[in-house]
DNA sequence: GACTTTTAAATGTCAGACAAATGAAAAGTG
DNA sequence: CACTTTTCATTTGTCTGACATTTAAAAGTC
């Protein structure tokens, strides 16, 4: 592990991936500890604060853990589900609210998805993942909901179908692609007539699920898709009105 | 933007969630200029180093970057494509990496979300698409490839299917599922008959996709799946036998 | 006006110090 | 000896203050 003292990048950041590439290509295994701050700015001759700087842009993508006191120190940290959850979720969220993809591609992109789960879904899904499911189901069909309950519970509907399908890593990239989408669900009020339609549609995919009949998860996911296309199409539309006057 | 003072984490992870929270909540706007080190420092009533480990958390996820010299600063990033691309795979690897995922899990996951891209693709790809698939194919039935090289081939081929989708959503989804699984791929070691089959298999999607017959292409890539499995358990055996005795 | 020099502001880096947590060894106690 | 308590060294977390470097704008010069 060396770094170059020619380049003009931060210190900090060439120590960073530095160790990163330790980690990565295995040189750094899981839990292994990794010298202390002081030895690292010893070993990289560099002041402790450089070094602190660049471990924290470790933790900052979980690939190390901290622990103060005697026989503390940084430790290579087993990148668990959730917290790649999380990190994937962030990406996304920011790669659509930043580079103004439209509604359309985002949408396209999160069924598309979403029906590769569908067929494994239905052949694999638990009693637990169809009772998640109906449950949502109930609870959006509730009177007095809020527009962002409403959204929440739709996640957990799409999630729970998602994971039905038992592939840790399939739930895993479609976090970020069903997630992310609710900052751009949220300028959708959902009207009680475009409720209905939705959660009748929730159920078509329910009923499929339950019948182990991926080819109809799939269509009624099309159509779920559809439809959510047209209600957001009709919202933009009934905002560029007024501006346009 | 304010943090807790009797929370027990660290200031810098406290300041880095408050201003990450700003950003993507939109109270902070893309090129937006943050407030200088020393003036963060004041706010948040903590030393300017503690305040620089917060801002190089948020730089390593991307969401700022900083500027020397005078009217420097760090300002709100606008999360780039390649950068989405780079912080997804960097991610996806580890995930695969330390959580002793099956490759068979893996593989699953892949292809289930490159076929969701295949009928797209099918529909939409342009002849530079194409074009970089059959020269992917031809490199691939090149003799003396290396398995480096063969792999690094395949990766590209499946983008170049990936992409033509024409989705910069699904592309920056896929990269991960894709690129993650390179370094499962590289304990295969490829035959010349093993991989006489899989440039076949791949002639089938480009035919597929160059007709625009999503169907046939999502068939083919099932044939590449069973393919590629059968490989991974055949390394698998001969890799078990020897340490069975 | 065009060019050069100076200056101020900001980040990058360093050195040294103290606080706080924590596990392990040492000391004390029955 | 077994157990508890105390001490202590190690390590991260934080602060202060300083200097170096970069950079754009202001001031000066022809």
């Amino acid at each position: 592990m060396q770094i170059d003292p020619n380049s003009n990048a931060d210190l900090s950041a060439q120590i960073a991936t530095s160790i990163r590439d330790a980690i990565m290509t295995g040189g750094l295994i899981v839990d292994e500890r990794l010298p202390s701050e002081a030895e690292l700015a010893d070993h990289f001759a560099v002041s402790r604060p450089t070094v602190r700087e660049a471990l924290k842009r470790l933790a900052a993508q979980s690939l190390i853990r901290t622990q103060r006191g005697a026989s503390g120190g940084a430790f290579v940290n087993r990148l668990s589900y959730p917290e790649a959850y999380s990190q994937q979720i962030t990406t996304s969220t920011l790669l659509l609210s930043m580079n103004a993809v439209s509604f359309e591609t985002a949408c396209e992109a999160r069924y598309a998805m979403e029906r590769a789960c569908a067929s494994l879904s239905a052949a694999r899904r638990t009693a637990d993942h169809l009772a998640t499911m109906r449950a949502e189901i109930f609870r959006q069909g509730q009177p007095g909901l809020t527009d962002e309950a409403f959204c929440a519970s739709d996640v957990a509907f799409h999630r729970a179908l998602v994971d039905g399908a038992g592939n840790p890593v399939l739930s895993y990239q479609l976090a970020g692609a069903v997630e992310a989408m609710q900052p751009l669900m949220n300028i959708i009020t959902f009207t009680a007539r475009s409720r209905e339609a939705i959660v009748n549609l929730h159920t078509d995919i329910a009923n499929a699920i339950e019948s182990q009949d991926g080819a109809a998860a799939s269509a009624a996911l099309t159509a779920l898709e559809t439809e959510t296309l047209a209600l957001a199409q009709s919202v933009f539309a009934a905002r560029a009105k007024p501006l346009g006057q």
